[in-house]
DNA sequence: TTACATGCAAACTGTTTGCAAATAT
DNA sequence: ATATTTGCAAACAGTTTGCATGTAA
């Protein structure tokens, strides 16, 4: 079994989630090149390509366990279709309109200042940041 | 016919919209108080117990020409379901992650810096701030 | 009178779920 | 051996659309 392979699997299994045939190549796909966005939907074709048998059910569970275990985050566009980001950094997004891409801000870059007082009680678990860039 | 429903039916003329029955009738449950947030299926709620008869198809139709004519603007949270503004102009929003509802702030208490050079072509057509809040 | 708006039901998209068969431990 | 995961199809939520009927200009 080649070592990025076993990467992998303790990448997985540090996560709490059996490595099974299908996550093992998902998590492949996702985390074998750089930082990466995409939909569920992307992912099946991909798998497909690769000609890892996949069901969009199974991609669906598998993103948002993925998700849930700190190795993806989702980022909210729209309404239309949910999309998932390999960079599970604090960092901020440009939206390309034309085409619906996405593509990263670095944090270090860019800061929001001036925030009011957040109301009692509550804590910020996040702030999103998206600057929509249309076509000239 | 009173005072406040003709402002109501000249906004939709200047928008190019008809002041029909059910577009005057939302209008006036929109824009009746200040800003705020809301679901298509939250306004069908409020017009049957106002006993205003619309159709939910309607009330998302209506809603989408609102937004294209810019009486309203789309706020993008999660996938699951589409949120309108009443408030068009450039502000930010704090999500309450314990009840899903929106609170405004306004832009001249918030700012964003240090953005980077944007790819050339292209223009910045809106930045979208969501500062997410979590119960302590 | 005529073009546009409405309501309903049916279509549609993206996503989730129930359950039997397959698999990791 | 046993608990978990998978795949399929069916369910589901939110939203949009086709078409006959109703309405504003």
């Amino acid at each position: 079994m080649p070592v990025h392979m076993c990467e992998v699997i303790n990448k997985l299994r540090d996560a709490g989630l059996r490595p099974t045939r299908q996550r093992v190549a998902l998590a492949e796909l996702l985390f074998a090149g750089g930082d990466r966005h995409f939909s569920a939907e992307k992912i099946h074709e991909e798998a497909e390509e690769a000609r890892i048998p996949v069901s969009l059910a199974t991609i669906y569970n598998t993103l948002n366990q993925f998700t849930d275990a700190g190795l993806l985050r989702e980022v909210a566009i729209d309404g239309s279709r949910t999309l998932f980001d390999t960079n599970t950094s604090n960092h901020y997004h440009f939206f390309m309109e034309s085409d619906g891409s996405l593509v990263d801000i670095e944090t270090h870059d860019l800061k929001v200042i001036g925030l009011p007082e957040i109301p009692p009680g509550t804590d910020i678990s996040r702030i999103d940041v998206i600057v929509r860039l249309a076509d000239k």
